[in-house]
DNA sequence: TTCATTTCTTATCATACATCAATTTTCAAG
DNA sequence: CTTGAAAATTGATGTATGATAAGAAATGAA
């Protein structure tokens, strides 16, 4: 079973033949290690779905520190949603961390496939919904926890995640400077 | 036209006759001021579509510290989403912090709404996608900006927002305490 | 394996924001 | 209006994290 169907039958149920006009809309597209998949300044039309590897979702701001939004591994999704769904120009670069093996697809076909199939549309609704409620989890965990506890909260919810990512990246997510997570942690043998 | 009426169609055209089956599940649900909504350990079954009035999301943090993770007022929709979309018991609060004529929903209409009108679910999953956007420039602030700058963020995208809530609840929207919010708002008078 | 580059760590000092405490101001109920 | 409670302000002090710098460790390209 392709893992895209197996990912997809996890929230709703999709016979072979409705999975094969929804795996036709979608390209494999594989990058190198270092590959900037989006970066600033563009128009995004495309989504991507992970099939083997790793990528980070992060902005450059004024003062050339990087803020990483998410990172995303087998499979999840990715993409600078921000341009995606509203059209504007990208702010985001979407870098592989890893050699990837990627799906991608295009968001004109994604809504055309949704008026002719609609539990697939469904399977995406649920997706975002999920999507969702972990971005609210994440803002209330950065306005309560110290960013200790939102360490720990980071490695227990990516298992692996440190063998693949750089700590300044991490960092970056928990929204603290490399100095500081290297202290933390070397408190947290003690 | 109705008011939700009115707004669905901002996204997507549905007809008298479709809309008619659609405002079928909504109810009608007035409430006063300090009215609490949702509170934690409940099971959350409704959202709700603000006709009139003005709502506060929030929870209490451990050591007793309140944190607002969402304004609304009117046309916006609110919930304890994370309770809503996964079924766990609500940890939120959904505080009235005005007198309030709500719309409300419960979600297994809606889902059966759903596979009778893709059309709704369409609306539905557009509005998800722009507060994901929302939300993910949220978190990308709090990453980067400075309280002062996330103030002034808040005040322009939530217009006369400061005549309708008290200012230790945007001090626990911007995640600083009421005294650094009125720290800065002086500074900013200078 | 070697060497240059990147990443991580450690230390010191600086700062934004928190905490605690004391007034002052606002506001809503009687 | 009056009045008491809630909210906002102001000041003094504390603390987690930032900034900077320098050396150690890890990494990857040749």
């Amino acid at each position: 079973m392709h893992p895209l169907h197996k990912h997809i039958n996890k929230r709703i149920e999709l016979s072979e033949a409705e999975f094969e006009s929804t795996i036709k809309i979608f390209q494999e597209a594989n990058f190198p290690r270092k590959h900037l998949l989006i970066s600033p300044d563009n128009i995004v039309t495309h989504q991507y779905y992970v099939l083997k590897g790793c990528l980070r979702t992060y902005m450059i701001d004024h003062s050339g520190k990087e803020h990483t939004v998410q990172f995303a591994i087998e499979n999840w999704w990715t993409s600078d949603y921000i341009a995606y769904y509203t059209g504007e120009m990208s702010v985001l670069y979407v870098e592989c961390i890893e050699d990837c093996e990627l799906l991608q697809v295009k968001r004109t076909d994604l809504m055309s496939l949704f008026t002719r199939a609609p539990k697939v549309e469904s399977f995406f609704r649920e997706q975002l919904e999920s999507a969702f409620v972990a971005f609210q989890k994440r803002i209330l965990s950065n306005l309560y926890m110290t960013a200790e506890e939102r360490y720990r909260i980071f490695i227990t919810s990516y298992p692996n995640i440190e063998q693949r990512v750089k700590n300044y990246q991490i960092a970056s997510y928990l929204g603290i400077t490399p100095e500081s997570l290297s202290r933390l942690r070397s408190q947290r043998l003690r």
